[in-house]
DNA sequence: CACTTATTATGAGTACTTCACAATAAGGTG
DNA sequence: CACCTTATTGTGAAGTACTCATAATAAGTG
């Protein structure tokens, strides 16, 4: 809880009021990274039971353009939220279970932030890339391993 | 219409029927890059007028696993689809108008495939890396550039 | 041409998110 | 510190994108 001063004050520059409704979003975000708006809630809720569902999509949604969080959505999945913005990392997800895991930039500080533009196309300024990497973790290949390994998908995983 | 067949070998080959629905769906993203469900049903139904919506998501759906098409999601944007498969190209979407341009692959072939992984993290079998530039195409920062150059923003673009 | 089964149409339902507006409270002012 | 303004939250409803269950249809095989 001894974040709570530092919330306040970024929320203090972008001239928000410090509420504790922001205050425990923040704080159920940072505590469960890559969850979703009802995860959030939830975990919110243990601080702050009165709070409802759409204050939280409210303020996630205001926060993430403030760039006090940062928000990405797997495919097949609602939006995911995350304290850890600026330093322009990537995610892995598994297709099968769904579990995340941050990945740090290889290309230095900024790396994909220069794409290559076909000459067709008209060129953007880009401001963020987000890589989104999808495999399958080892618990669920371990899983999937289960059948003999002469058999092969007849029917390839769920979706 | 002369692809017909191509596709119709590519279904057979696929163990799929050929049928005047999925021959509509995949004309209509072959010729509308880039577009939702929605889109792609409009279009299809010249074509096809009877065809359903429904029938369109399982369509798209299916053939997303088979990888005859290629879906991504931008953010709050309903799925997009194309026929470009195979090729790991990856988008940038513009942020205000919602425009997606192809980018090409910058680092060879199969560039963004191997993360580098945290000491604490599971590394999982990656399959596919989907690269999202997000930025201002041409045409929208020109007209946020109506006001006079001084003035900073007060309020950042559209949510 | 008949038959089997994949595919599509019909109709309803769900998940996630947003909207409109009234109630509340944060933080500046006197 | 009470008051006031206005941002913020709560309430209730609605909307979008998509999925599901089941009946009708039609592709492809023999």
């Amino acid at each position: 809880m001894a974040d709570q001063e530092a919330w306040a004050s970024a929320l203090h520059s972008h001239g928000r009021r410090v509420t504790k409704q922001r205050l425990a979003v923040l704080a159920a975000v940072q505590h469960n990274p890559h969850s979703p708006a009802e995860g959030i809630l939830a975990a919110a809720r243990k601080d702050l039971p009165e709070l409802t569902a759409q204050s939280v999509y409210v303020v996630l949604s205001d926060l993430t353009d403030l760039q006090m969080l940062r928000r990405f959505e797997p495919p097949h999945s609602p939006a995911l939220y995350e304290t850890r913005v600026g330093d322009n990392h990537h995610h892995a997800v598994c297709i099968s279970c769904g579990r995340v895991e941050d990945v740090d930039c290889a290309v230095g500080h900024a790396p994909c932030l220069t794409p290559h533009w076909n000459e067709n196309s008209k060129p953007m300024t880009i401001q963020i890339a987000d890589v989104l990497y999808q495999g399958i973790c080892q618990d669920c290949q371990a899983k999937q391993q289960l059948p003999t390994q002469t058999q092969v998908t007849h029917e390839i995983g769920e979706r």
